[in-house]
RNA sequence: GGCCCGGUGGUCAAGCGGUUAAGACACCGCCCUUUCACGGCGGUUUCACGAGUUCGAAUCUCGUCCGGGUCACCA
């Protein structure tokens, strides 16, 4: 058997926006080509005039690098089956379709939009079924000779057979058949010259030699049209892999397609959202995919390592914004430290714009517990300013502390507190250890009403001698005082 | 509506004729502990339904139901 260079092609088309379906397809022709040592072509499809948008193929460039899902060809790095943008190519279509005319296997056609919409209106009342009626499939030569000449606007649609079937291979779905008389006599050439996304696509995944067409499984009904096609030219036909669907769960607990009413579906708002390309990668990568081996922490390598196209899966799959947030947490705590810092400094510096202190104490105790960086503002708000706060939330059962007590604990807080001028984390731990001792309380007893003084939060990221730590010998003081006047009150 | 594809806990899922039906997220409880989180331990919750085939079915077949996709000069 000749092993054949495994090629894959994303085809994206340029419309601004990179939806995390859209990545995921791209990332699984990534990981076809990748685990097959193949290779991984970007084509840029931007067919459609209509719809163009500016600086929309940056950010195709943008995501694909910031996930690590590098091109081998592509509109920026070139390549020997170039162009790789549709626009650039529009003169190679129009021959292949007119050599489909001249073979009887295609036609013009020159129906007119109002025809066209007619048709679609008696569609829907039910009179009429499959878009299109054929009415020029047979228009005699001369006629179409005639309009022709005069400039008659035109497209050139597929002649499809009336009769019959098509069956067709999906690697996921194994063997589809469906009836030739569902199938429409489809537009390859459209009025302005551009080709349908549908004949643009055939043509060029043949030209770049593309063995491994990867795609949504909405196109799964459309695929006996684009084997007709190979079967036309006499080109052989791909490997097809359709994908299972994502999926949104929508307020009254069912699911449609995953789209914007879902929540963040676009590549950029998940970054903006706080999660990490590496976190996306991994999720969606699992996301209508299951390894061989029971894991589900992977890097790109990884997953180029154990990807294989049997172990994606039929079902669609509902994208489950809690497990992308759980991912999320184990990145950012098997992060170094370093880069903790680094990544959170932003964050940092939106409460503590001025100074530069304890970073490392604040990325000790929020590294266990951030899932995304945009939660940290919120984490240590109360670290730079005191919030309001009742004199019960002294009072906890499982410290065994009540009003009078912790009267009694500031207060002998403040006395070693005041007495100590090594401000570290491990001095204020000892000193305060020391007292407890001394006292013969529990920890609990002594640490929760400082702690409580210090953040005026019951609940709080870190203990009482990180926040002692980062507030710094005065305003610890300042706010235990605070505290211990709400207490006498 | 026609056609196509699906259906294992709330979610992602393993499973390919014989298992006590993995694992993860979420949820609950316990432990650890100066709160929370992390970590550790344990728990609740599943084969859509009905017929077959078979000694034996989550696994095979058919039907029903449910869900989704698709029916453009959009991709």
């Amino acid at each position: 058997m000749s092993e054949k260079n495994v090629r894959t092609r994303f085809a994206p088309s340029p419309t601004g926006f990179m939806h995390v379906g859209n990545l995921r397809t791209a990332l699984y022709e990534y990981l076809i080509a990748k685990s097959l040592g193949g290779t991984f072509v970007l084509r840029i499809e931007d067919t459609d005039q209509e719809r163009l948008v500016q600086g929309a193929v940056d950010i195709i460039y943008n995501t694909l690098e910031q996930v690590g899902l590098k091109h081998d060809e592509g509109p920026d790095v070139g390549g020997e089956f170039g162009p790789y943008v549709q626009s650039e190519r529009k003169d190679i279509y129009l021959p292949y379709a007119e050599q489909l005319v001249r073979e009887g296997k295609a036609y013009y056609c020159f129906c007119t939009k109002e025809r066209l919409d007619s048709l679609h209106a008696a569609k829907d009342d039910g009179e009429f079924s499959g878009g299109y009626d054929r009415h020029c499939r047979d228009l005699p030569k001369e006629e179409v000779e005639r309009l022709l000449s005069v400039h008659t606007p035109y497209v050139i649609r597929q002649r499809m057979p009336i009769e019959g079937s098509t069956t067709f291979d999906d690697a996921v779905y194994g063997s589809i058949t469906i009836e030739n008389k569902e199938l429409e006599d489809q537009v390859l050439i459209k009025s302005d010259g551009y080709p349908t996304y549908n004949f643009a696509n055939v043509i060029d995944d043949h030209l770049m030699q593309i063995t491994h067409v990867v795609r949504g499984c909405e196109y799964l009904t459309s695929t006996p049209k684009y084997n007709l096609l190979y079967e036309a030219f006499g080109w052989e036909i791909p490997t097809y892999v359709h994908l299972p669907l994502i999926m949104g769960k929508n307020e009254d607990g069912s699911v449609s397609k995953l789209s914007k009413r879902h929540g963040s579906t676009g590549f950029a708002d998940l970054i903006k959202e706080g999660y990490l390309p590496e976190t996306i990668v991994n999720y969606i990568a699992l996301l209508g995919w299951c390894p061989k081996e029971n894991r589900e922490l992977f890097t790109l390598p990884e997953l180029v390592k154990n990807f294989s196209i049997d172990g994606i899966s039929k079902s669609p799959a509902v994208f489950d914004y809690d497990k992308l947030t759980w991912f999320n947490g184990e990145y950012i705590r098997s992060m170094p430290e370093e880069q903790f810092v680094a990544d959170s400094m932003p964050y940092f510096k939106e409460v503590f714009p001025e100074q530069e202190k304890n970073w490392h104490v604040l990325a000790s105790i929020l590294q266990p517990r951030v899932t995304k960086f945009i939660q940290i503002p919120e984490m240590i708000a109360f670290l730079k300013n005191l919030p309001d706060y009742p004199a019960d939330f002294f009072v906890n059962k499982k410290s065994k502390t009540n009003l009078e007590n912790s009267a009694v604990m500031l207060e002998e807080a403040i006395g070693v507190l005041e007495n100590t001028d090594d401000w570290s984390v491990e001095n204020l731990h000892d000193r305060l250890m020391e007292l407890a001792q001394k006292l013969e309380v529990k920890n609990g007893t002594l640490l929760w009403p400082v702690r409580i003084a210090a953040a005026g939060m019951q609940v709080t990221p870190g203990g009482a001698m990180e926040i002692l730590a980062i507030l710094g010998k005065e305003e610890s003081l300042r706010r235990l005082h605070i505290g211990l006047d709400k207490l006498k009150a």
